[in-house]
DNA sequence: TTCGTTCTCTGACTAAAGTCAGAGAATGAA
DNA sequence: TTCATTCTCTGACTTTAGTCAGAGAACGAA
């Protein structure tokens, strides 16, 4: 805690004021993330305004701005008009390459007084702290398994069991886990999110002997190695234990080798088939303890 | 390098922002910044105007606002009646108890989504993080040994060896190394600093052989461990070499066991005695390569 | 076709941050 | 004692950031 507090200070006089400076010479901060953010390809005006958290009238005039110093060129975009798409002109982007140019600058003098071991000490705690912080950015919720959200994470899930299992993988003939069955009060679905993105999901059919299956644990690609799995366990295990659920249990097939390992060390114990699922080679059981 | 800019943006992101939100929850982020930097002891009002470097009119208005808010004290020096100091009342030292509060409620939500494991894992890269960019904050400056900062420095010196010698220290029987021996073209003397405060320093004396001696390595306890003697060492090298030096001498006494072992693995042999400096146990040097 | 919704933009603001010139008192060196 | 310098403060600004209400076009579902 003290530590997280210690870096806070440091880090944000170091790199947040040094960045600001750097990278606001030429125009102002806002007008620099902006232009940053709209990045070399372009983006929506709706999605700028999601990711910087801007006030829509605010981006509007910004935006403007940046038109009138012929940086930006805001197009309709053809499916559906009231949506408008921002693009950097050929002096926008080489605007934004200065900038990139700056923010190295910055990096280098950061890097110089060190020596070469210290410099790669320092890009592996980095990496290291900005991995966690990912880590901790993340959002888990109980979501509906309709929302769109949640049907991003089904879709992803059913796509990666049909390239990772051996046979390929048919829905229609693995056991069923309804919507219904996945929504209270008949089971829980929990959404992973990531900057208002989708990255994972688990979930659990309730039974009425106070045993629960757990099902759909996904994690987006993009995020593994953060803990995220054992997390959404976690946190599924306590929905559980709110549920007055004992035993959990789960089967999953050979190829989800991460997922195998994980269930072994979060405390589940390989057991005998206890239902007929084609596309299962292993089946494991946990009994919650009283005092989670 | 990369390392280092994906660091920058995803840091300023979450701890920036978040920073902000917490500390600005009350008052703007000026104020509060100011009352935080203000420090329970109080600070002097050109201090403050340093290290946050701000406009002294605006520094001056920003205070009038927390001492019309009740939260601060202006008195004047007893010694210079042109110098303010800024102290928190009660109700100020309540305040800036709060932002502490804020900013430990902070460090949790970021703690709260990760393992036991993961949080020691943080904690350390956060400060491996932290020394590493203190370490690039150090300057090093060729200074005049009247300097007031390189005065501090040679006084911290002279009472480290005076505590570190078994026998104690006593300038006047040392070889002496005086101002001008140390100041251009005679010499060169180095000053180490951190966000202005002398940190370290290391003098060169030049000979008209082509040799000189190093004198006066000297790196303040609240830095040591951050490289900073070696890098001292380094850049007074790089200046014997621009003068022409081909070989450094030093002795050292066997007392100061981390500075034997910066030279012997800065590539410094032991040599016979090449004076006769009393409290010398160690005779070293160094022939610099051309390729330096 | 209607109607609620989404998306962007405009007008009319406020608050915070920061700049610049200069005044006035205190100090220290000549 | 004079005079340049240091330190703080005041007045008069500008710029940046951000908010809020509402208008108007486009869209999708009923």
């Amino acid at each position: 805690m003290t530590a997280v507090r210690r870096f806070n200070r440091t880090v944000t006089q170091r790199i947040g004021a040094l960045d600001d400076a750097y990278l606001s010479r030429s125009r102002p901060l806002g007008q620099a993330r902006l232009l940053w953010e709209i990045g070399v390809d372009g983006s929506e005006v709706r999605s700028l305004r999601s990711r910087l958290d801007l006030d829509s009238g605010y981006l509007s005039r910004l935006l403007q701005l940046l038109q009138n110093d012929g940086l930006v060129r805001i197009e309709a975009n053809d499916v559906d008009a009231r949506v408008r798409r921002a693009r950097l002109t050929t002096a926008g982007l080489a605007e934004r390459a200065e900038l990139d140019r700056l923010s190295d600058e910055l990096a280098c003098s950061i890097l110089e007084p060190l020596t070469e071991e210290q410099r790669s000490r320092l890009a592996g705690a980095m990496a290291d702290v900005e991995r966690l912080l990912i880590a901790s950015m993340v959002r888990v919720e109980v979501s509906d398994p309709r929302d769109p959200d949640a049907r991003h994470c089904l879709r992803a899930y059913f796509a990666e069991l049909a390239k990772r299992f051996d046979s390929g993988f048919d829905p229609t003939r693995s056991i069923p886990a309804a919507d219904d069955q996945l929504t209270p009060p008949a089971g829980v679905f929990l959404v992973a999110t990531l900057h208002g993105d989708p990255v994972g999901c688990g979930a659990l059919k309730l039974h009425t002997d106070s045993t629960a299956d757990v099902k759909r644990m996904w994690v987006a690609s993009s995020v593994r190695g953060l803990g995220l799995g054992r997390r959404l366990l976690g946190e599924l295990e306590d929905q559980a234990h709110a549920n007055g659920i004992h035993t959990l249990r789960l089967e999953t097939n050979r190829g989800l080798t991460e997922a195998i390992g994980l269930y072994r060390t979060a405390g589940y114990r390989e057991v005998e088939a206890f239902n007929d699922e084609p596309y299962a080679h292993h089946w494991f059981e946990k009994t919650l303890g009283s005092n989670e």
